[in-house]
DNA sequence: AACCCTCGAGGTCA
DNA sequence: CTCGAGGGTT
């Protein structure tokens, strides 16, 4: 009653602001009268978005802040994967899959003469898509995404011939089927002629024309490419697949009306394995489409759920890649980067060159000592390949093709930036250099400076659109924003000043007045981000996360890691975070004791607020949680069933504890049993294990 | 050995 | 966004 009450009243202010902010829009940007200040027209629509963030309804119904200037709509909606969409292992040479076999065998605890079939299947290139399907119709398509959470594609896949809109043939109630968008050589030059015709950009390659037209936010666009699917795999199905090999699933498929790559088959054995590699490698260029390699899965359905997963990738299947195309072209220049962190990065600048279907003029070297590994020097000419087909990698110089005057590259001592010494650190343990050398300015150098204000403004930190590369390095060079404070402060400051951001070259009273709105929008943050976003070295999102998550507040961080002198009991408090050592725990401490951060950090902590930390991502009723396994497991191994709570998000540990949110006791369970029933840990047996695990998987 | 961090290139859509 | 290398940490 309360709430319905609420919302009504909610809904009638959020009406009211709308119209208003609209109001002011048509004023500013049609007719250039503005008739509020700025700073009253962002107050109007802080509260518009705090209204909708406190009514998430609001937000759905239409009118709404997707018309008024600055609110950046997402341009595709979000859809988590029921089962998350992993990617895959690669190898390149043929011993490698020799060592996969041998992996799988060991594994799974064959004995040698026991059989065990692989599929192998060509590895299109263009890009993963999941579709579902209830009640055998075409609900849902997202593309791949993070894994987790992918883009819903559903009204452009519609014009897809290969995607049917309706399953034939006893579909399960619902299942995700998956394959890969992809586009013909024919199809491709003929898209190609028709840009050239138009007057518009060419597409590098198939694939990224395949990306592109999948990517459109007007079905229609998409519709006019010509796209087509083969199924591979699948993600939930409700019941389950009706098939029990991997070759079955194909056969299904087909039946379901997909297309399914005619060049797959079941192997028995690396050496079968790798006839039909080079048999597919030797007709790769008679396709008709791009492939990058071969897929080998283990067929038998069962065995792939006992060898379950690693990080991101399933154990029971691996990508075998074709070597990379290579090409020659001269190394012109060596050019020294200096990144966030000060360390000096040469990048070589190359006569452009065709690899792989587009052209390369930069692939990076690495490090000093990578450049004298390989003696490369200015004037050479070099062998570039892309690396997995896609980074350009310098593989060696071409002796004989080197000028007479090339002389070994020197490697400059001094940061090109600011001037500082560049030194290599010595590792304490092993007493040798570290293979970077670092600007030692890191309060005085402009390139650092710029990085580290990059880092704090990108997608995975503060998140502030309309504060690119370009704009960072221009407001920095303008002295405007030279640390992160100043970003909060800018737009007060612009209004005060004579010269206004928005008589910048490249700017107007619309780009300005959004990058204020983008920059109101950050004011508030998750600790997380927070973290993150201070660039403290070896401190990425994982480290963030596990800091806030451990800390709670960032003044409790603060206060700690301010006293976290070597040895103290402060420093241990830190290091004792899961996951977390001596090395990360002395960059905090370093991080956190240094006046000038201290400084900054105070300028900074006056313009924001710091957000609790944002819920993670989670696969399922396991995520996140810790558990343990006790007693005998009959249905599988403990190294299985670590993998499968593992690939699940649970943590799993070897005791139990306050913190043990589970325990799966098998036969003959002991005191870890024990334990559990005394701090009242819930218990439940292997059965009801994988019930829940499958469940949560699918 | 698995994971994390940092850095890099190139392309495409808003 | 995609991909990967190299080096580091746990």
């Amino acid at each position: 009653m309360k709430k319905s009450d609420d919302l009504a009243r909610a809904r009638a202010q959020h009406q009211k602001l709308g119209e208003e902010i609209a109001a002011h829009d048509r004023a500013y940007y049609q007719e250039d009268a503005p008739v509020v200040s700025d700073a009253d027209y962002d107050a109007l629509r802080r509260r518009y978005e705090a209204l909708e963030k406190q009514f998430p309804e609001l937000a759905d119904e239409e009118s709404l802040s997707r018309k008024v200037g600055a609110a950046p709509a997402e341009k595709f909606a979000k859809v988590a994967h029921a089962v998350p969409m992993l990617s895959l292992g690669n190898i390149f040479s043929d011993d490698e899959v020799e060592d996969f076999v041998a992996r799988v065998r060991r594994f799974l605890g064959l004995g040698g003469e026991a059989e065990l079939a692989f599929t192998a299947e060509p590895k299109i290139d263009g890009l993963s898509c999941s579709l579902r399907y209830e009640k055998g119709l075409l609900v849902s398509a997202a593309t791949r995404g993070d894994g987790l959470v992918g883009e819903d594609v559903t009204a452009n896949v519609g014009a897809i011939d290969d995607i049917p809109e309706k399953l034939s043939g006893g579909a399960p109630e619902v299942i995700d089927v998956r394959g890969e968008v992809y586009m013909s050589h024919a199809d491709f030059a003929a898209l190609n002629a028709r840009q050239a015709a138009a007057d518009k950009p060419l597409f590098a390659n198939p694939r990224n024309a395949a990306a592109g037209s999948l990517r459109q936010l007007d079905p229609a666009i998409t519709a006019q490419r010509p796209l087509k699917f083969f199924a591979y795999a699948w993600g939930a199905a409700e019941p389950d697949m009706p098939a029990d090999s991997q070759m079955g699933m194909m056969a299904v498929f087909h039946a379901f009306g997909f297309k399914v790559n005619p060049m797959t088959r079941v192997c028995y054995g690396a050496r079968d394995m790798l006839a039909h590699f080079h048999d597919i490698e030797s007709r790769r260029a008679s396709l008709g489409y791009d492939i990058d390699g071969v897929v080998y899965k283990v067929n038998d359905l069962a065995l792939q759920r006992r060898l379950g997963f690693v990080a991101r990738a399933p154990r029971w299947a691996i990508a075998h890649k074709f070597p990379a195309e290579r090409a020659t072209s001269v190394l012109r220049e060596i050019e020294i980067q200096v990144g966030r962190t000060g360390v000096l990065t040469p990048v070589a600048r190359l006569d452009p060159v065709t690899v792989g279907g587009v052209v390369v003029s930069n692939a990076t070297l690495h490090n000093e000592d990578e450049i004298a590994r390989k003696d490369i020097r200015i004037g050479d000419t070099v062998i570039v390949q892309r690396a997995g087909d896609v980074i350009p990698q310098i593989l060696g110089v071409v002796p004989e093709k080197r000028p007479d005057d090339a002389s070994p590259y020197q490697f400059p001592h001094v940061c090109p930036a600011c001037g500082s010494a560049a030194l290599r650190e010595i590792d304490p343990k092993t007493g040798e250099p570290e293979a970077a050398r670092r600007c030692t300015g890191a309060l005085v150098c402009p390139a650092q400076a710029v990085e580290k204000l990059r880092h704090f403004c990108s997608r995975n930190a503060f998140d502030i659109e309309g504060l690119g590369d370009k704009q960072i390095a221009f407001f920095y060079e303008k002295g405007l924003i030279r640390t992160p404070a100043d970003i909060f402060t800018l737009s007060e400051r612009d209004r005060q000043s004579l010269t206004k951001i928005e008589n910048f070259e490249g700017f107007g009273k619309v780009s300005a007045r959004n990058l204020f709105a983008a920059i109101e929008a950050r004011r508030e943050v998750a600790l997380n981000r927070f973290i993150f976003a201070l660039g403290i070295r070896h401190v990425g999102e994982t480290n963030a996360i596990r800091l806030a998550r451990s800390f709670e507040t960032f003044d409790a961080l603060r206060e700690t890691a301010r006293h976290a002198a070597p040895g103290s009991e402060a420093r241990q408090r830190i290091n004792d975070i899961d996951g977390i050592g001596d090395v990360v725990a002395e960059a905090v401490a370093d991080f956190f004791v240094e006046p000038h951060n201290e400084r900054a950090l105070d300028a900074l902590l006056a313009e924001v607020r710091i957000l609790p930390m944002e819920a993670v991502k989670s696969g399922g009723a396991v995520a996140g949680k810790t558990v343990v396994f006790t007693g005998a497991l009959q249905k599988m191994t403990r190294d299985e069933a670590k993998a499968m709570a593992e690939r699940l998000g649970a943590k799993v540990s070897s005791s139990v504890s306050k913190k043990t949110d589970l325990v799966i006791a098998g036969a003959e369970a002991g005191s870890k049993l024990t334990k559990a029933r005394e701090l009242g840990v819930d218990v439940i047996d292997e059965d009801a294990w994988l019930a829940l695990a499958g469940a949560a998987a699918g």
